[in-house]
DNA sequence: TTGCGCTTTGGGAGCGCTCCCACTGGAAGC
DNA sequence: GCTTCCAGTGGGAGCGCTCCCAAAGCGCAA
């Protein structure tokens, strides 16, 4: 690199002998610690403008045993699985608490062996104070390393089978009860649903409040037909639907790109939505306002969900012991159904 | 916090201790450096196994003056800027190539008066090896940090008016070029613009892609009409469009999100797409495909840029000089053009 | 046998900061 | 007038690692 330095970052010291005190005085004043009269502080104020200090953040690390930095970790079994919109909202959400306590975000997508071994030895090597974890599937890898952890752990969405002793999730019950009852209150009697992967808490939580809602009802559910959160999929098992049970007509999608895979297929099936079949999808990103027709889905508050990860991570790592969050949903009605 | 750490951290003095050698001998050992025989190398394995040491990072990095961690920067004058899918690709492609060199990923939202704040300290304090600049507009503060920053810098697109030191692109005026042209040969002759945001470099540089096609097959280019690469600005510029020319047979929009707005207006205007006006996009993320009908868009290598980016700037790191990088666009046809 | 050059070894000085602690001196309490 | 107290101060010991360098060990040519 061509860039040298003109002259080296100065230190503390420096500034110290600079405003004829003691580091320690210098550290205190920079730390808006008490024991500073106001002479000395000032000096040593004008010492740092002079010299364009900047603390060296490492050095500050090591001695506090802090290292202002929290990690999201995305799991999941190849990277592309980042590509959903879902965490750039997560991350604007946890950027802005972590920013308010003045933590670095760290970004880690565990979706491969080389990321996962990566991750292990940040949370093994107290790499960060605390870590945010996403996107867990069943005996997830990351599960065990989280046990391990030399530092808090906060989950966004239970892991599948258990409840972490931190967590925020979505109401994906709830949220998935009424986008059924929407649907059935609609009059529609044979409303089927297009799972998302039943390896993942989000997908068995929806299905069991599409479930729930049925039978609630008096009507029959269908049984899951798993899809894995992708556009493709969503398409394709709603062909296998209109297949399997040509009269159906209502459709319950566990999140919007299968809604919006449904909505291709029945387009090009001839279908009308929402008057053939009426489709209801879950997440309410972007993508399902822009789709053809604009889709009626279950708003869940992503950003809130990042925000509130961020924030119990914040009141674990100053020792506090924050309680679980469970987010509401509110159904977003549009025209698809 | 409950966590009581059962034992404090093992150091390598205790590694040493145990494995019967110097503290110089071990670090040797782990980190893979000569001159330590095969029975000590072996011995320091064993009690680093027995003792489950792992390494402090934060010391490391004091010692070696390297964090270890490499940042990637979003501008912008809101955060939610960050929810366009495009910067998680980015984002999938820079983490893979950091992961390959051992390096973390910091992520700064340098979209309010806040993250801009904590960016400037974190490039000046080096709080990181290295730093990824994006979406830099007109006059954007990054600009300035950049120049002061005590840490290698690479742009990923160029910001406006300047060229670099260091960056990566994308072929904006080619790829929007070679659009303009695909709809002129089409037999297209009133074919409108609707642009970028006119203080992003991508946004003119689009624009002059699309006045340079125009011009090259001797039709009159239409005067920019600005949008803000959201859905919804794309579908404001498109009516004004048909109000302003109704005659229109033909858009170039500078990105996908813009086309899939304009989509939308037509529809809702009765016009048929490519029939009545053929369109194309930019970007082709996923929602290209999804759009109803599919998009005609440029492609570019949105992961490719961030790898790249990434390698640049470990290239960087490790003292070379590289040379910047220009990306080949290419056109995917689909059905709206 | 001596000397040279090589690998191997460990002592020790940092890296730049925080924080404990012992010390000072002036204000307050008796 | 003499303790008692405490805000203010600076010395110094870490935090856990890297890396320079002097010293030791050893094979081998002269």
């Amino acid at each position: 690199m061509a860039e040298a330095a003109p002259r080296r970052h100065p230190t503390l010291d420096e500034v110290a002998e600079r405003a004829g005190v003691s580091r320690s005085v210098a550290s205190r004043a920079l730390n808006n610690a008490p024991h500073v009269s106001r002479a000395k502080r000032e000096a040593v104020e004008r010492a740092v403008r002079q010299l364009g200090y900047v603390p060296n953040p490492t050095a500050r690390a090591l001695a506090t045993r802090q290292t202002g930095a929290a990690a999201l970790v995305v799991s999941g079994e190849d990277p592309s699985i980042f590509a959903d919109p879902f965490f750039a909202r997560v991350i604007v959400g946890a950027s802005a608490a972590l920013d308010e306590a003045d933590l670095h975000l760290m970004l880690c997508l565990a979706a491969s062996d080389r990321g996962r071994k990566r991750v292990e030895e940040l949370m093994r090597s107290r790499g960060a104070d605390g870590v945010m974890l996403m996107a867990l599937r069943e005996d997830d890898p990351l599960t065990r390393m989280a046990d391990e952890a030399q530092m808090p752990v906060v989950f966004g969405g239970r892991p599948v089978g258990s409840a972490p002793r931190w967590y925020v999730d979505v109401d994906n019950v709830g949220g998935a009860r009424e986008a059924t009852e929407h649907l059935v209150s609609l009059g529609r009697r044979r409303v089927a649903v297009i799972c998302g992967r039943l390896d993942t808490e989000a997908g068995r939580a929806r299905y069991r409040g599409y479930r729930d809602a049925m039978l609630g009802a008096g009507l029959d559910p269908y049984p899951p037909l798993e899809g894995d959160f992708t556009e493709r999929s969503g398409a394709a098992a709603m062909a296998a639907l209109l297949a399997g049970h040509p009269d159906v007509d209502g459709v319950f999608a566990a999140n919007d790109n299968m809604a919006a895979g449904a909505l291709r297929t029945l387009r090009e099936a001839g279908r009308r939505v929402p008057a053939d079949v009426a489709v209801v999808g879950f997440d309410d990103l972007t993508a399902a306002q822009i789709a053809d027709p604009p889709l009626t889905t279950v708003h869940q508050p992503v950003e809130a969900l990042g925000r509130e990860m961020a924030r119990m991570l914040v009141a674990l790592v100053n020792g506090q012991d924050p309680t679980p969050l469970v987010l509401p949903t509110r159904l977003a009605v549009r025209a698809s159904a």
